[in-house]
DNA sequence: TAGCTGACTTTGGGCTTCCTAAGTCAGCCG
DNA sequence: CGGCTGACTTAGGAAGCCCAAAGTCAGCTA
């Protein structure tokens, strides 16, 4: 790996996590329909109204978000009421919390004077954030990472 | 609070800080030009080459994250070469780091197979991820988190 | 002083994303 | 069985984002 870093032409654009993650997440649109998921809302016309988009829109982009497995879609009948189909996250969905979680710490930061929400821990009630954190347990300031090949270039 | 999550039609479309943080960063290319950035990236053509973007959209884009304070445009000068300038993360642009990590683990898991490239710590080598965590020192499980209204929200 | 190179800008055109407005369709309610 | 409502779809058009190809410009290098 002595010089893994100059030689980013050759694995810089290819394969690149974070842009294949940005092929599923990479717009503005998703991204928010993501956010009201985790804030709990189901219904259709509630994300096209919360998230503020139209609803061929709202309709395109949860189709693609089921197909992508982010969102599961199914039948729910509240009483005197005729089947709807709800949205609900997946476990894959759910993993992009983190995400969404450091998207708002930096637009708290940056973006806004006062948030709106705020996140806090259930058990103690203390406000959650997000850290980079190593395997050994330790906080891991952004100027101790280190970028080393991964098994994608290892066997050489 | 006594509704506070029934009410977001109030508070999830307007003054939300994911909204405006992907007003300055919701779109891939961005996303993928402070990737570059983060490894170290500098000259203009680089950026271009290796974010597989266009010299008109890189340098539309780079102007745009100039102004907007992610990057820092400043001269420098290579020793028998005229002075050219390069471009540097600000603290404003560090700060999203957690936002690219995040993008990258859940890449890592779900749209790749073998990623390229891993991050560890500095000090101890053992591998980098993203975790929410309270400010009592808590790991947090996604599950966990509530949802409580801000500082923007509260003396109504 | 003429050429070369890095760092852009300009031009012109295509695809994607979004909008509003209007239409469809299923099934509970009267 | 006719209307209403929730959940969409369709149609037509504006805006943004992207590309390739070619042009500009400054200042070392010969």
């Amino acid at each position: 790996m002595t010089d893994f870093l100059a030689q980013r032409d050759f694995w810089s654009t290819a394969n690149c996590s974070i842009a294949r993650a940005l092929e599923v997440v990479g717009n503005r649109t998703t991204l928010l329909l993501l956010r009201e998921a985790s804030f709990g809302t189901r219904r259709f016309d509630d994300f096209a109204r919360r998230v503020g988009v139209s609803e061929p829109v709202a309709a395109t982009r949860l189709k693609q978000l089921v197909a992508d497995g982010l969102l599961d879609r199914r039948p729910y009948r509240e009483p005197g009421q005729r089947t709807r189909d709800e949205y609900v996250l997946t476990a894959k969905g759910r993993d992009l919390l983190p995400v969404l979680a450091a998207l708002r710490e930096w637009g708290d930061a940056y973006a806004v004077e006062e948030p709106s929400v705020r996140l806090a821990h259930h058990d103690c009630g203390a406000a959650v954030h997000v850290a980079l954190r190593c395997a050994a347990g330790h906080d891991v300031p952004a100027d101790q990472v280190d970028l080393l090949p991964g098994p994608g270039l290892l066997p050489s």
